[in-house]
DNA sequence: GATTGATTTGAACGCCTGTTCAGTTAAATC
DNA sequence: GATTTAACTGAACAGGCGTTCAAATCAATC
């Protein structure tokens, strides 16, 4: 035997990842080709295809394993069964979490549109999944009382469109820390909630 | 002298600038040809540069079209000096507004990093012109009391980022109309920076 | 009905696209 | 140092890209 597999694919395959996420971040997923992937990673063209099948693999993958990584880092957060404190609980994971990636946030919502109609169909359940539970933390406040929305899922997709936009403003060299943003959008989101 | 200056340019032109905004907004600026708009005008990809110099003017228009549009709608509401009023006014005109153009809202956040450096600028500075009319509401509601918001510019982006999601789920055909949105939102809005 | 000129066609330009694959390179094992 | 094979190159494939332009078309004017 020789080689033992992948001297050089531990290397590159993270490699090609990186670099098509930096680019379909800044040019899009429609604007970048193989040959400025590779480019990027040092390499020609035809070494892609040792890492991906396709294009539309790439894509997919960085997007389902955003949303995975998401829904784990959620799991992950300890549970409370107080309402309020796990709406204050997911604001705050949301805007941190989310801060810390800000090019495969850009990409998970802004190429939706270029998946594959079953790649979306895996990806858009993962989003729901994630939508659901800021609902049910919703939906539990408004049984105890402490919440008054009248539509929970619609509040959701408020909170989280508004936490959301974080990312198209927030700079880590900006005049506000990650911490004081993090305070300013926890008391909007709580006073737009509560009863 | 023959024909007078446009016999079919009057029509084509439009159409053209309707495919653009159709197309763009299904597939992405940068997936979709000239010779795929042409088609959908019923003409030859050549003919479309009697109407734009090029593809990057049509998606400029677009855009430049949309902001000027969205600016002009906003001065002629009617002004008041209460704050709060004021807000009502712009969160249930925002919703309205956008609402009825979804395609235009939709290129207007998504192709905003396919515009050459200089449309770019030209765009950014009229979305800043609205940004900055919520933000003057909020700082009016914050010194007459109205408001308690520590940071008005970042309540704004807050504010728009929510009320522009609504263009992500809403449909028409959907189980509320937009009347009843528009008050679940205003409602939100309203709790999310009073005082 | 001839004239005029705006409008459109259709072919061509050079270049880029995603993907494939025979052949070369080079690192790990024996 | 010979062998093995993963990793990569570089050329090729068929097709599409934005854009240009001479020639054809056709409706309005005279």
């Amino acid at each position: 035997m020789a080689r033992t597999q992948g001297s050089h694919s531990d290397i590159t395959g993270p490699r090609v990842r990186e670099a098509a996420l930096t680019l379909f971040a800044r040019h899009g997923y429609a604007a970048v080709s193989m040959r400025q992937i590779a480019g990027e990673v040092g390499v020609q063209a035809g070494a892609l295809y040792n890492y991906t099948p396709d294009k539309q693999s790439l894509l997919f993958d960085l997007m389902k394993g955003h949303m995975d990584e998401l829904l784990a880092a959620w799991a992950t957060q300890p549970k409370t069964s107080n309402p309020l404190a796990a709406l204050e609980q997911f604001t705050r994971f949301h805007i941190r979490f989310h801060s810390k990636r800000p090019e495969a946030v850009f990409i998970s919502y802004m190429e939706l549109r270029n998946l594959s109609p079953g790649n979306f169909t895996v990806v858009e359940k993962l989003r729901r999944t994630y939508e659901d539970a800021l609902a049910d933390i919703l939906r539990a406040g408004v049984a105890n009382g402490a919440f008054n929305v009248p539509e929970p899922k619609v509040a959701a997709m408020a909170v989280i469109a508004m936490l959301t936009g974080v990312n198209t403003w927030y700079r880590e060299a900006g005049r506000l820390s990650l911490s004081e943003v993090e305070e300013i959008y926890w008391a909007m989101v709580r006073k737009s909630v509560t009863a």
